[in-house]
DNA sequence: CAATTATCCGATAAATCGTCGATTTTACAA
DNA sequence: TTGTAAAATCGACGATTTATCGGATAATTG
C-alpha cells in the first residue's frame, strides 16, 4: 500500500513539453510564417499535454473492476454533491455504487483520496471538448474567449461536478501534491499561455503582469460560476458567461488602445 | 438543544436598514445637497449594520467562561488553519485551548458549528477597521478603492484567518442559513452599494449589470488572495492588491470614457 | 482444468464525534 | 463572610464513522 505512494503515483509523463517547446522556439528562423507555426505547435503541445495527463497509476485488470470503478466515481459524485464531502459517508457511497464498504477501500485508500479523484475525469473531458472546439479558432483572442465561455457553460451542464470542484475542492490547500492540483494548474496555464500570446498579438497590455491579468480573468468567471452555484443567479449562466468573457476581454483591449 | 435552532439563533436584529434607507431616499427633496446627505446616511447605515451584526445568541455569564470562549476560538483558528477543518480533531482544539473535549461541546454543538463561528469576529473587525478608515473618503470611487485594497491587506495580516475563510469556508454551500453567510453577503453588499454609487457618480457604466461588475471586482481580488495563500505569490500582497484594485477601477472607468 | 491472480465482502478494529451525570467553581444576595 | 443557586467543567461512556484484515468467490492464464 505504501508502494503506491513511492512510485506509480503522480506520473511525470508528459512533463517534457516545456523543454520541447523551448527548443522549438529557440530555432533560428527568419520568416514570420515559421514563427507562427512554432507558436501553433507550442499551443498544440500544451493542449495535448493537459488532455493526456494520466489519471490513475493503478489500472484495473478486469472489466468488472473497471465498471466498479466507474460506479464508485459516479456514486461519489452524486453523494458528495448532495451532502458535501465532509458530511458524506463512505458507506452511503458504497451502497449507492452497489458494493460493500470494504470493496470501496480496495479502490481508494480514504475518503479524501476519493474526493480528489472524482473531479478529474470531467476536467479531462472539458479539456478534450475545448481542444476540439478550439481547432477552428486561430487567434489567441478567439481562443481565450472560447475558453472562458466554455468553462462557464461546462459548469452549467455538469452542475454536480461544478459544485464539488468550485465550492469544495478548487481552493483547498490540501489538494497540493495531488494529480488534481496539476489539472487545476493546467487550467490556469492555458489562460496564462493565451494572455502571453495576447501580448504578442498586441491586444493585451505588456505593461501588466500576465499573472495579474490571469487573476482578473479567472477570478471574474469563477466568481460568476460560484454565485450561480450558490444562488442560481444569474438565471442564464451561459449568456452571463458569454457577456462576462466578452467584457473582460474588451477591458483588456481598452487598456492598450488609449 | 433543539430550542437553540428554533429561536435565539441567527437574530434578525438590524434587518430593518433596507426599509429605513428606502424611506429616506424616497423623501421628496429638491436640491442636490439634500440628496448627497441622504446618500451619505444610507452609506453610514449600511456600515453601521454590517459592523453590528450580532455574533452569538448565547451570551456567557461568567468571566471565566468568556475567557474560555476566546481560548476556544483562538485554538480553533490555529488548528483549523494548520490541519484544515476536515482533518482537525475536536480533541486537539480542546487540548490547545486547555479544556476538556466535553467542555468544548458546551460551547459549540459540533465541529461545523465551531468552524463557521471562527471567522466571524475577524470579519467584524475588518468592517470596523474599514469603517474607521473610510470616514475620510468622500467619493464612492475612493471608498471602493480603499475597500478592495484593505481586504487584500487584511488577508495578509491575518493569514491563518484568511486561509480558513477564503480556502475552506467562503464558497461552501453549507454555510447557508448561517450567521457567517450573512456576514459574507454583507461583504459583497458593500461593493454592490459602491458600484451603484459609481454609476451615479458617472465613472461606472450604467449599461452593465451591477452584479456582474461586483463579480469582476470581488473575483479579481479574491483570486489574487487565494493565489497568495496557496503559493505565497505574489511576494508582496499589499502592493499587488493595490495594483489590482487600481487596475480594476481604471478598467471600469475605461468602459464609460470612450 | 488446475493454478494463479484479481476482486469482493463480512467481521471487526481504530478513531473520532458527541452525550450525560456528577463535581467544582462562580456570582451574588443576605 | 457565608450560603446557595446557577454556571461551568470534566471523566466516563455510548454512538457513529472510518479503515483493516483474512478468507471466499470470480476471472484469467497456461
Amino acid at each position: 500500500m505504501l508502494q503506491k505512494h513511492v512510485f506509480g503515483w503522480r506520473s511525470q509523463a508528459g512533463r517534457h513539453m516545456d523543454l520541447e517547446a523551448f527548443v522549438a522556439t529557440k530555432e533560428v528562423v527568419s520568416d514570420s510564417e515559421q514563427i507562427a507555426s512554432d507558436t501553433a505547435s507550442a499551443w498544440d503541445s500544451l493542449l495535448q499535454e493537459i488532455s493526456h495527463r494520466p489519471k490513475r497509476a493503478t489500472e484495473r485488470k478486469q472489466d468488472r473492476a473497471k465498471r466498479t470503478e466507474q460506479q464508485i466515481l459516479h456514486a461519489a459524485l452524486r453523494v458528495f454533491a448532495r451532502d458535501g464531502i465532509s458530511r458524506s459517508r463512505i458507506a452511503d457511497i458504497a451502497a449507492e455504487a452497489g458494493i460493500s464498504t470494504s470493496t470501496l477501500y480496495e479502490y481508494y485508500k480514504s475518503k479524501e483520496d476519493l474526493a480528489y479523484d472524482v473531479p478529474l475525469s470531467h476536467l479531462a473531458e472539458f479539456f478534450e471538448s475545448y481542444h476540439a472546439n478550439a481547432a477552428s479558432r486561430t487567434s489567441a483572442r478567439e481562443r481565450l474567449l472560447l475558453y472562458l465561455v466554455m468553462s462557464a457553460d461546462y459548469a452549467r451542464e455538469h452542475a454536480e461536478w461544478a459544485r464539488l470542484l468550485y465550492l469544495e475542492i478548487w481552493p483547498s490547500v490540501f489538494v497540493s501534491d495531488t494529480e488534481l492540483r496539476h489539472s487545476i494548474d493546467d487550467f490556469t496555464r492555458v489562460i496564462l499561455f493565451l494572455v502571453k500570446e495576447g501580448v504578442a498579438e498586441g491586444w493585451v497590455s505588456p505593461e501588466r503582469s500576465p499573472y495579474e491579468t490571469v487573476a482578473v480573468l479567472i477570478g471574474g468567471v469563477n466568481q460568476l460560476i460560484i454565485t450561480w452555484l450558490l444562488y442560481r443567479k444569474p438565471k442564464n449562466l451561459t449568456r452571463a458567461g458569454t457577456e462576462m468573457a466578452e467584457r473582460l476581454i474588451a477591458m483588456l483591449e481598452n487598456e492598450v488602445s488609449r
